[in-house]
RNA sequence: GCAGGGAUGGUGGAGCGGUCAAACACGGCAGACUGUAAAUCUGUUGGCUUAUGCCUACGGGGGUUCGAAUCCCUCUCCCUGCACCA
């Protein structure tokens, strides 16, 4: 399969300036793609563009990855309806490291270089700013942008100098790196198209030289019709810190059967062959939920490693049942302790009292509630009354309801 | 500043002296059915080791009353008119 035709089943095609996708096709390409350090972690929205660039790669096309430092200082505007707060220097600095860390991880084994604006802006000047770049830039195109009318409307929320400058920013950067390395394409989410098209308009300008863009389509959620990436506790991150391997790999677990069809195109690296199969099996039992499955492992293996990704499939099916035995062994308990609320019994504590204990009822009226609902189970044996004698020594696993799970150590 | 209306549990919103831990709806949680889903049905939804009982709660404080979410005074905040300002 071409690059192109890749690109256009795997569903990463939204806007192009190319006359025809087939550009991609032929000899190989530099191109950048870049991520502002505004939070010290990618999501998976981020994700979904980084294995777009991961395509680029595997059918020879160089990449670059630009890391923010500038455009961070500043903050894109683009679809805000209000002025941000500016990030302090030294929270940036932090976010430029880790998420550096992350483009090591998720482009391991590929060829890539990684740059940062910074680099390039900390020694250009304003006046020459203004006389070699400004002068280019026609006000009229930036304040047609579609956010930046919202902005400046009767009920917008007005706009700084600064940030309805971020663009020149961004437009610089691709000038930069088309003279310094020779960069020719873009590749962005949709909503940086106006960024990433400036840059190409300024290249036109002031080298006379041909540029180009490449966006992807933002994932959406078909179901919900809303903006991927979100759950109700926050966003997904890729950072294990802010989301646990087990939270990430539940999220995509949890997938409905619609999306989960883009999604084993976008965010693993399968082959059609591959994902055709998986699919075919899932439509006939969709009970079983093969291509969710298949999904959560091979996206947390992909952004947390193998190893954990095998760790975290085993200790989920222990938790729901699909494995043998409800009492734990070890290896599942150390990964389930890590995940889970862990209580110490002590010989004196009821069980309404520690589920109170282990966050898994508010209160003992509640514990008691569950208790009396059935929706209490220890060991993996329904629990019929309040008595704690159910407890074995050493650890249980003790679940409330479908999936609030704690462990309990006697 | 004057006049009028309002503030109730996670939310909306009834209640207007006892029968009020507060209708109803939504949301939350649990059970059944399922796929750790959706839909549906059932239960539950202030706390207390579980009680025809106690405690805390209807914006804050004070009062009337045997008894107050309900009546009175006062404070705070919100809304609606009018005036002031322009």
């Amino acid at each position: 399969m071409t690059l192109s035709e890749e690109l256009a089943w795997r569903g990463f095609v939204n806007q192009t300036t190319f006359p025809s996708p087939k550009a991609l096709d032929g000899k190989p390409l530099t191109f950048y793609w870049g991520v502002d350090p505004s939070a010290d972690s990618m999501t998976i929205g981020n994700l979904a563009a980084a294995m777009m660039v991961r395509h680029f790669i595997q059918h020879g096309h160089h990449a670059v990855l630009l890391v923010g430092g500038a455009t961070g200082l500043i903050g894109d505007p683009d679809g805000k309806s209000e002025e941000r707060e500016l990030k302090p220097l030294d929270e940036i600095a932090r976010n430029k490291a880790a998420i550096t860390e992350q483009y090591r991880r998720i482009f391991a084994g590929q060829p890539f270089a990684v740059v940062d604006n910074y680099d390039w802006f900390k020694g250009l000047g304003y006046l020459e700013f203004l006389r070699t770049v400004g002068k280019h830039v026609p006000m009229r195109q930036m304040l047609g942008r579609e956010f930046v009318q919202t902005r400046l409307s009767e009920e917008g929320a007005g706009i700084s100098y600064a940030e309805f400058s971020y663009v020149l920013i961004q437009a610089y950067d691709f000038l930069h790196l088309f003279r310094d390395k020779a960069v020719t394409l873009q590749v962005c989410g949709a909503d940086q198209w106006g960024n990433s098209i400036a840059g190409v308009e300024l290249i036109r300008r002031m080298e006379e030289a041909e540029a180009h863009v490449w966006s992807a389509p933002l994932v959406v959620n078909k179901t919900t019709g809303k903006k991927f990436g979100k759950t109700e506790a926050g966003a997904v991150w890729l950072d294990e810190q802010k989301t646990s391997v087990y939270q990430f790999y539940q999220f995509w677990l949890n997938v409905d059967d619609e999306s989960v069809v883009d999604f084993l195109k976008l965010y693993t690296l399968l082959d059609k062959a591959a994902i055709e199969q998986t699919l075919d099996t899932f439509h006939h039992d969709r009970g079983a939920r093969l291509a969710q499955q298949v999904l959560a492992y091979e996206v947390t293996k992909l952004v947390h490693g193998t190893s954990k990704a095998d760790a975290v499939r085993h200790a989920t099916s222990v938790l729901f049942g699909k494995t043998e035995a409800g009492s734990l062994n070890n290896a599942d308990a150390t990964v389930l302790k890590a995940e889970l609320p862990v209580v110490h019994a002590a010989a004196h504590d009821s069980l309404p009292a520690l589920l109170v204990k282990a966050g898994l009822a508010s209160s003992n009226t509640e514990a008691n509630r569950f208790i009396a609902d059935g929706a209490v189970v220890v060991n993996g044996h329904k629990v019929t009354a309040a008595d704690s004698a159910v407890l074995q020594p050493g650890d249980n696993l003790i679940k409330r309801g479908k999936n609030s799970f704690a462990v309990i150590e006697r």
